[in-house]
RNA sequence: CGGGAUGUAGCGCAGCCCGGUAGCGCGCUUCGUUCGGGACGAAGAAGUCGCCGGUUCAAAUCCGGCCAUCCCGACCA
């Protein structure tokens, strides 16, 4: 492509809307346009990246047997009924209405669909296992979008589906999968680590998420020495420090006026903060319960909705806690008898001597031991893990980094066949629910990840496998006859032997086109200019490093071709 | 949804407090000079000042309402 006929409006300055660097550069390499609050237009360099970001995954996954279908975005209301999900799904999915007052959804994942073509149409166990997937566009009303593509309304995931007669045969399949999307980040160029995640409400026997290491990513991912690894919501606890064999004491109500929270609490009795017990009063759904955790630990709410079982869990205000607990903001505590659930970490059932709140403005209880002391329905993990805290599995303490979800594997099980009735005929003719998994994996999101991961100062630095173009060939001197003819040769030499070229023919100073070239961050550049022309050579540069290598006319295709193969072993050695 | 901020030319911004002809830089068009890390000069095009209403002789500017966007939080298969 001719640079001065490509649509690649690149921009000087930094757009006001932009936070993170994926963003920043995305638009300011002309590759996204924004249309509202996180939509966007991908141009042809953003489109290019996606189409072989997607050539990798087709690849990937036909390879293992998968096959690509289509499914429609508008999904009937009735649909959504049949999974329970309509109501269970919330605000996030989007909702439509046609002229005849029939309702929609803009489909934000497809297993509701998948599971009734299933259901009509694979009947036979000897049609199990199958593994169908798309690439398309999805919807999901986020409360928040933000970070550009990094969390948007509307994005390009590649969905699969897996059906089978029995879990060994899914798990097999998970398997696989797995694998394969190790080798689909890989070979996209990412550093990237599969961490256990949240199973959950779903209680499938297995689900991972693969994360790709940047520090703007808005996970953060506790990992052991050992192998495990987790995001921070997601990894189990083991237990903390005990004071179990301490004195007990008897229970005082102190003075404490205006300290309500835990530093200022710890602060005026001059105990640290992992001595109180903080207690959190939640709605969840249209009940009021309480969460007790100790005072220097964080809650975890995907923990505590699992638990509850609720939809929707919001902190109570003020006044409800007024009404609810006949308790005080800031004083809420779990000694005496209780109007609402009082549900406990587990860390603290032997825990003695502890600080809370005495239901009383201004008073804290001393010397509090939960077991002694309070009427607990249910102790169960409640909290956050946290760098530093011991591996579940080896025991050694954790460290942690940041990252970005790309990609889900997960194992559903008969979740979505059994609400939907969809069923195989097994080989004594009894009707059997599915087995099934589901796989996803953010196309969009995993360009932007590339950014994330591989950027500098002047601009993106595209892995060979996923770069809108191999090489950017840059004339500096478009007005001289001699050396423009020869940049035509070498464009039509290199496009001959399917190297796709950008060829900056534009009429701009060596800066300008320096300038751009950076930023758009094609990984290898050919540079033309008079000084190496008259003596034959041409400079190649490397995006990466920003060597620079002279070469004679008569080897250019030569060591190009060396160093497109060069950056693919590069990356293909970290494919399994 | 709570808190904070911003909407003025394609992009980045000033002007608003103190009402009176809408500005700057980049980009764009034309011409000339320049030509290896975002050149220079000259000429030019381009804006219902987010929208609606109010106050006023007069509103980008003051007042009210609405909308949109961004940030923090809550939330997030």
């Amino acid at each position: 492509m001719r640079f001065s006929r490509a649509f690649i409006p690149t921009l000087k300055e930094k757009p006001a809307e932009a936070e993170i660097p994926s963003h920043t550069l995305m638009i300011r390499s002309g590759m996204l346009r924004k249309l509202g609050s996180g939509i966007y237009s991908y141009l042809p360099l953003a489109k290019k990246v996606i189409n072989h970001i997607e050539t990798i995954v087709r690849e990937e996954l036909d390879a293992i047997g998968c096959q690509e279908i289509l499914m429609p975005v508008l999904h009937p209301r009735e649909l959504w009924e049949m999974s329970g999900r309509w109501a269970v799904y919330g605000p996030e999915l989007m909702r439509l209405t046609d002229r005849h007052d029939r309702e929609f959804a803009l489909g934000p994942t497809h297993e509701e669909v998948i599971t009734l073509i299933a259901k009509y149409d694979i009947k036979s166990y000897k049609k199990l296992p199958i593994n169908l997937y798309q690439i398309q566009t999805k919807f999901r009303d986020e409360i928040r979008p933000r970070f550009g593509v990094m969390r948007s309304r509307e994005f390009i995931m590649k969905d699969a589906y897996s059906f089978h007669k029995d879990k060994k045969s899914l798990q097999k399949t998970y398997e696989d999968m797995y694998n394969a999307y190790s080798r689909i980040f890989a070979r996209c160029g990412l550093k990237s680590v599969a961490v256990e995640a949240d199973v959950g409400a779903i209680g499938g026997s297995s689900s991972h998420e693969f994360m790709v290491l940047a520090e703007t990513g808005e996970s953060e991912v506790l990992h052991c020495e050992c192998g495990y690894a987790a995001t921070s919501e997601n990894a189990k606890i083991t237990a903390l420090d005990c004071n179990e064999h301490d004195e007990m004491i008897k229970l005082e109500k102190v003075y404490t006026p205006e300290r309500k929270s835990v530093e200022e609490v710890s602060a005026f009795l001059g105990v640290l903060p992992k001595k109180l017990i903080k207690t959190i009063v939640y709605k969840a759904d249209d009940n009021f319960v309480a969460i007790l955790i100790r005072g220097d630990r964080e809650i975890n709410p995907v923990k505590v909705a699992n638990f509850l079982q609720c939809v929707n869990l919001e902190f109570a205000t003020e006044d409800e806690i007024a009404e609810f607990t006949h308790s005080t903001a800031g004083f809420v505590g779990p000694v005496g008898k209780k109007s609402i659930k009082l549900y406990a970490d587990l860390n603290l059932k032997f825990m003695r001597n502890m600080v809370t709140g005495a239901d009383e403005k201004d008073h804290h209880y001393k010397n509090v031991h939960l077991e002694r002391d309070a009427h607990i329905d249910a102790w169960q993990d409640f909290i956050q893990a946290e760098k530093g805290d011991k591996c579940p599995k080896c025991g050694k303490a954790m460290s942690s980094f940041r990252g970005i979800e790309v990609g889900q594997v997960f194992q559903l099980g008969d979740k979505y066949s059994t609400a939907m009735e969809a069923t195989y005929d097994a080989e004594d003719g009894s009707a059997i629910p599915y087995q099934m998994g589901c796989y996803g994996i953010g196309i969009t999101r995993t360009m932007a990840a590339s950014i994330e991961q591989f950027h500098d100062k002047d601009g993106i630095i595209w892995p060979i496998s996923i770069s809108p173009y191999d090489v950017e060939l840059i004339n500096l001197s478009p007005s001289d006859e001699d050396i423009t003819e020869f940049c035509d040769n070498v464009y039509e030499l290199l496009q001959d032997e399917f190297i796709d070229v950008l060829y900056d023919d534009r009429d701009e100073k060596a800066g300008f086109k320096f300038k751009d070239a950076d930023l758009i961050g094609i990984p290898i550049h050919i540079i033309v200019g008079k000084k190496s022309f008259e003596q034959e050579m041409v400079e190649i540069k490397i995006r990466k490093t920003g060597e620079k290598i002279t070469c004679a006319f008569d080897d250019i295709l030569n060591r190009i071709t060396m160093l497109i193969d060069k950056m693919y072993d590069e990356i293909n050695k970290n494919v399994t």
